[in-house]
DNA sequence: CTGTTAGCGCATTCAA
DNA sequence: TTGAATGCGCTAACAG
């Protein structure tokens, strides 16, 4: 209940056009409301919400009297009551862990270029540990808080899909897939499998993986690529060698240190496939440490199609995540408005982006 | 208002735990509420209330029964009826122009590292348009819309400031700067100075300036940078040559496309500063497209200090981008608690980041 | 065509 | 220590 005392009288200098309160001897207004209007247009509240809301006929003379009250006390209607009111809270939430990395930063670009012309708004969440990801999984996705939901490269639980069915609230997963919710998924084992079978093809066959620890709780996604990777070795019967793959916390410089790290084995790799761009350029750097030339000595291969990639000249993968931010959200918001349509789910394409850090092994 | 009829009958074979209702031939729950629970644990909903809320003692033998009911129907409280009843929202505004700019991004990232931790909710507007910026000042400052709101790189109007101070919203700037509101501030002028008095000490005297266009309704960082540009120019007595300006929209391929321009001048300057790292990039890859040795034979120098500057060995202009978000929404989070504190104005310093792209000019 | 009223879900005051 | 009643601002049904 909102705490502030009206006070009787009007503050000289003051500008403002409605009573006068105070709080802590500070002068201010209290806050408009439909009801404000109603009395200085001479109407009820029931033709303020019509004329606002265009939802019944108004007559034309005193609609002008309500929409000159509205502009004259600079009235905005307190979105709480209508969402209270309508059941209805034209919010989307939207879920993102590991957000401080590029590709997350491209998909969230692509979801608020659809949002700014839409009038749903944005409830960011930034997901950093498991508890996090299970408190927003828990409660975010609620009749009266959003009306849909969109989830960036989140597994949810069969029990997190159930809540969210019988909750009834749309939901889509970016990067994930499920059976029961509508997704854009985007195929890391194949994608993964084609960066590697390009290596191959080249002539490659001493091929290391570095990623993300393959069990964070987040990490299907190092496990999918690492499955792509597996899987085009046994497509060529060419074994997969343990001491060629290496994990970490995902940075840039921990992308260096495994890089060294494999490099430096007796028997070292003469091509290393990673598991995001950010860690192939710190394979760069390794490379440039130990005089190692890219592509003469050292093939490189990465993850995404971040912006840095196409600097860096960076052969990856691309996985249009622009892209799959917009038809993200153009797939939800076509669901809430019409909760009878069936799910969607999306693959999206992945493709070989061919650029400068990959050619044949050395002869030797 | 709800539009849900209850249903009579319970299906059998679902697995639910209240009322079971129909819309459409789909079965789901109606959304649990207070008094649900209430009935559920045999009390009032106000003993509910104060439990949930910690807001009067409650006999623990009730506490346990009331948690035991919350958490069999899992339930969670409708936010839009807290934020009517308590009139707070527990939610921030936040506002970003030139949403696809890495700097906007780095800030955006500063400020979800401690909302994280904080139990606000973050609502995201993306601002592209003059139209949209003016929609967002004029109707999200608003008592029973957020609790508080943050600017990155807006300048509000007086009267959007007026606004502002009589609804009482807390209010930080990020990057811009407002005698009567909150604000992170980051001294373009002088930051532009250094970066080309840093040019003139190292012996440049044709010194170009590329940037976003002047009269961007969102330009004063161009204009302000063009301001220490100038000022630069005037502390040594240089004359500014209007040819060597080129505006353009913000890009790094219109950096390239500028930089071609200026460099292909008959009397081409011998140095670039550029309004942004990203134009800077582009310049980059201007100077690779006409052989010209950076820093050799052109010295380049650019503003922001983003991830890729780093990456490029650009020299630049460090803004502390991630830390302006940090310190805003810490700003911002302690007015909305002690609302009696004066305002925060905190001004970031800037430094130059010495990399590979500036040297003395050719001999000649 | 329009004013009045009920009710959305909750916190809180007032009684008990 | 607790339940019942009130009101937050709004939309929509109802009654005129």
């Amino acid at each position: 209940m909102v705490q502030w005392k009206r006070f009787p009288e009007t503050f000289p200098g003051a500008v403002l056009n409605n009573e006068v309160f105070v709080k802590n001897a500070e002068v201010f207004t209290l806050p408009i409301t439909i009801h404000d209007v109603a009395r200085r247009a001479g109407v009820g509240i029931g033709t303020v919400s019509s004329v606002i809301n265009n939802s019944r006929p108004v007559n034309e003379a005193t609609r002008q009297k309500v929409l000159a009250a509205v502009a004259e006390l600079d009235f905005v209607p307190n979105p709480s009551g209508r969402r209270l009111s309508m059941g209805k809270t034209h919010t989307i939430g939207l879920a993102i862990p590991f957000f401080t990395t590029a590709s997350q930063i491209e998909r969230l670009r692509g979801v608020m270029s659809v949002i700014a012309s839409s009038d749903y708004d944005i409830n960011l969440f930034a997901i950093e540990t498991v508890a996090q990801r299970n408190k927003v999984l828990q409660t975010v996705p609620r009749r009266g808080r959003v009306d849909g939901m969109l989830l960036f490269s989140l597994n949810p639980t069969d029990d997190d899909v159930r809540r969210i069915s019988q909750e009834n609230i749309p939901t889509v997963l970016v990067e994930t897939a499920h059976p029961n919710l509508s997704y854009v998924y985007l195929d890391d084992v194949s994608g993964a499998q084609i960066a590697v079978q390009h290596l191959i093809e080249l002539g490659h066959r001493k091929i290391a993986y570095i990623s993300d620890y393959l069990d964070d709780p987040f990490g299907i996604f190092s496990r999918n690529r690492y499955a792509g990777y597996c899987r085009a070795h046994e497509a060529v019967g060419l074994p997969v060698r343990p001491e060629y793959h290496q994990q970490n916390e995902h940075s840039r410089e921990n992308g260096r240190r495994m890089a060294l790290e494999i490099l430096n084995l007796p028997d070292p790799p003469t091509a290393i496939f990673a598991y995001s761009d950010e860690l192939a350029l710190g394979v760069l750097e390794a490379a440039r440490e130990l005089n190692l030339n890219v592509p003469k000595n050292l093939s490189v291969i990465g993850y995404d199609d971040i912006e840095l990639a196409h600097y860096a000249g960076l052969t990856t993968i691309r996985q249009h995540l622009f892209e799959s931010g917009v038809q993200g959200v153009e797939v939800l918001l076509d669901a809430i408005d019409n909760p009878e349509t069936s799910l969607a789910q999306l693959q999206l394409p992945t493709e070989l982006i061919l650029r400068q850090t990959t050619a044949p092994p050395p002869a030797a």
